[in-house]
DNA sequence: TCTATATTTAGTTAAATAACTAAATAGCTA
DNA sequence: TAGCTATTTAGTTATTTAACTAAATATAGA
């Protein structure tokens, strides 16, 4: 279950168009960068990308790029690994299915809440 | 259906402690804020208050919560209804309904994405 | 109309954010 | 080892944010 601060973490992450964008791409599989040809053992998924890769999607320059992606891995949003010279970044889909689940629980709550004081009478 | 820009500016508006603890207390109910008592015919959910109520509970001045709210009726999670000398504020269930929603078929599009690639494989 | 209540606007300031370039680090490859 | 690739760190700067106080606006009620 993920708290308060990691929440606001989370939020304030997305909260940016560069990261925002970064976090759609590296979810949907926009950007894809080949994998390690010496080894097509590594086990990265679909989604895996290195931080240059992403970096040239963008007129950011790579360290303004680089900082992005730490502050989404510090929201827990995506993952980066390093294989040999290169960062390996795949999202972080256990973050997003607990916020989708934070949401539904409010929504639910919230319906319930109003059932409870307003009975069957629907609100306009 | 919430347009990027739309998303980018919730997450903006709960990206901040302040934020989102009077979002947090709008949806829940935490703080309540008497009706009119001359009109108890005024159609406000029980989760409606006002500026001065919220900041009540902040160590913040009444300006600086009246800019965060600001911010969160900008971002539509909350809507602001004036109705006599005070503005009552109720959450925006919709709003949150629909990124809600975003996130569960993000989720639900990679879990079909990541089947398709490795079929019933588990990766762990 | 006068006064009190509720809220916003304006203007200021300190801190945080987001960008840049240059330099450092780390790991390949020749 | 030397050079190349990938990435981060450091240091600087402009912009944005979040706070404040004082003043303005709007409505309610005496």
């Amino acid at each position: 279950m993920l708290d308060m601060k990691q929440k606001i973490k989370i939020f304030k992450a997305l909260g940016n168009e560069t990261r925002f964008l970064i976090f759609k791409n590296v979810f949907t599989g926009g950007y894809t960068c080949s994998l390690d040809k010496k080894d097509p053992s590594v086990t990265v998924s679909p989604h895996a990308t290195c931080v240059s890769t992403i970096a040239e999607h963008f007129d950011f320059s790579l360290p303004t790029i680089s900082k992005h992606l730490k502050e989404l891995r510090e929201a827990e949003i995506i993952t980066m690994e390093k294989k040999g010279n290169k960062i390996y970044i795949e999202p972080n889909i256990e973050t997003i299915r607990g916020l989708g689940a934070c949401f539904g629980t409010l929504v639910e709550n919230f319906e319930n809440n109003r059932e409870l004081f307003f009975g069957d009478i629907t609100i306009s």
